[in-house]
DNA sequence: TCCCATCTCCACCTTTCGATGGAGATGGCC
DNA sequence: GGCCATCTCCATCGAAAGGTGGAGATGGGA
C-alpha cells in the first residue's frame, strides 16, 4: 500500500490556489492527484467517482462549506482521509473540522515540503496538526459552548442590533435577551457586546462575510 | 515591446499559492517569472535587482505590507506597475492600494485566463479593476475620511475598550472620547459602538489580526 | 421519578452610551 | 487676517446596556 500511489483529489475554489496544488503535487513521485473540485457540491460527485485516498480540502467553499462535505463523505465510505487546507479560519472551524474528522490541519502558509510529508503521513494513518493550530485548539477546548438560542443572540450582535431589535426578530422579551447575553458574555470571557462581536468573528463562531449581506 | 517577454515579479508569503503562480506562469508563451519574494522587504531587494515590467504582489505580507511596497517602489522607479492579488481584504486595502499606484486588483478566484489577460493589459500600459471591486470602491468613495483622532479612538472601540478605558489610553477625557465617538459613528453610517467595531474589521479599517494581539 | 439544562420572563438598580449644543485652542491655507 | 478642520473639554439628558437574584415551564436523560 505505501508503495503504491498516492491518488488525491484537490478541493479548492480559488482557481489560482487549486491550479498551483495540482501543479506542485503532479511533480512528486508517489502522489497523484486524480480530481478536482471547485465548490462542494462538486467535491462529493468527483470524490465519489474517483475514490482518492487523500481528499485534500479548504473549509470555505461556495454551495456546501468543506465541514459538511467530510462529514458527508466520511459517512459513507469509511476509509476516507482528509487534509485542511486553509489560510486562516477562526477556531470555531478547525475545531469542527477536526471533529468532522479531518485528519490534519494545515495552513497555506506552510512549505510544499510539509505539505507532501503530511499527505505521506496521513495516507500512512497518521495523524497530523501542526503546534500552532493545537494550540488554539486546547483553548478553544476550555471555553464553554453556547446554547442554540445564545448562538442566535450572539449573531445578531454582530449583525449590530440592539437588544429591542434582537428580542423583536427571536420573538421573546427584552429580558430574555438579557439573561442570554449575560450568559454568552460570561462563556465567551468578555465584558460586553461590543467585545462579544469582535471575539465572535475572530473566533470564526459568526462568519464575518454574513455582514455584507444582511439577509442570509 | 509588446512582442517581448514580460518579466514577472511574484510577491505572495504563501508558499503553495506562490509556487503555484510561478508554475502557471512560467508555462505561458511571453510571460516569465524573473523573481519571487516572500514578505514585503524581500520583495524591495528583489525587485530592485531584476526589474521586473509587472510586480504581482499580494497586500497581506510579514514585514511589511504591499501598500508601503507599492509605494516605495513606485517614487524610486517610475515605470513599475503592479498588479494586487489577493483574496479579499476589505474596501479599505483596495482602496489604498490604488492609491498607491497599483494599475489592477485581482481576486484569486478568478482564472488563469483572467490572470494572464491582466498582466498583458497592464503591460500594454492599461488599467484592469474586475467590476465587483469598482463597485465597493465606488462605495467607499462616498464616505468621509475619518480623522487621525477619529480613527485612534475607532482602533480601541474596536478592541473592545470602554469609553473610559480609552480615554485614560489616549490621555484625554471621557468627553472628548464621546466626541470623537459621535463624529466617527457619523462617518461609518453606524448608530453604535458595536457595528462601528464590525464595520471596521469587514472593511479592513482595522486589521483582524491585531485583535489576537493585545499589545501591538 | 427526579435532576438538569435550557428557555422564558420579571423587577430593580447602576453604569455606560449616545445625542445635543455648546466653547476655546491650535495650525494650516487662502 | 480670516477661514476651516481638528482636537480638546464641558454639562445635561434620556436611552440602552449590564448585573443580580429570582421564578416557572419544558423536555431529555439517568
Amino acid at each position: 500500500m505505501s508503495k503504491e500511489t498516492i491518488r488525491v483529489l484537490v478541493v479548492e475554489d480559488h482557481h489560482v490556489v487549486r491550479q498551483g496544488l495540482v501543479a506542485l503535487l503532479n511533480v512528486v513521485d508517489g502522489l497523484e492527484v486524480v480530481g478536482e473540485a471547485a465548490d462542494g457540491v462538486e467535491a462529493i460527485t468527483v470524490f465519489r467517482k474517483c475514490q482518492p485516498d487523500i481528499t485534500l480540502i479548504d473549509l470555505r467553499l461556495p454551495r456546501m462549506g468543506g465541514v459538511d462535505v467530510i462529514q458527508r463523505l466520511r459517512m459513507e465510505t469509511h476509509g476516507a482521509r482528509f487534509i485542511v487546507l486553509t489560510t486562516y479560519d477562526g477556531d470555531e472551524d478547525i475545531y469542527r473540522a477536526l471533529q468532522a474528522g479531518a485528519r490534519a490541519y494545515l495552513l497555506k502558509g506552510m512549505t510544499t515540503d510539509e505539505l507532501i510529508a503530511t499527505i505521506r503521513a496521513v495516507h500512512a494513518g497518521k495523524q497530523h496538526i501542526p503546534p500552532a493550530i493545537a494550540q488554539r485548539l486546547a483553548e478553544r477546548m476550555g471555553t464553554e459552548e453556547l446554547t442554540p438560542r445564545e448562538f442566535d443572540v450572539l449573531e445578531q450582535i454582530v449583525h449590530g442590533k440592539s437588544n429591542k431589535e434582537i428580542a423583536t426578530e427571536l420573538e421573546i422579551s427584552e429580558a430574555t435577551v438579557k439573561t442570554h447575553i449575560n450568559s454568552l458574555l460570561g462563556k465567551l470571557g468578555v465584558t460586553d457586546r461590543t467585545q462579544a462581536a469582535t471575539a465572535a468573528i475572530q473566533r470564526g463562531i459568526v462568519p464575518l462575510e454574513s455582514l455584507r449581506k444582511p439577509k442570509q
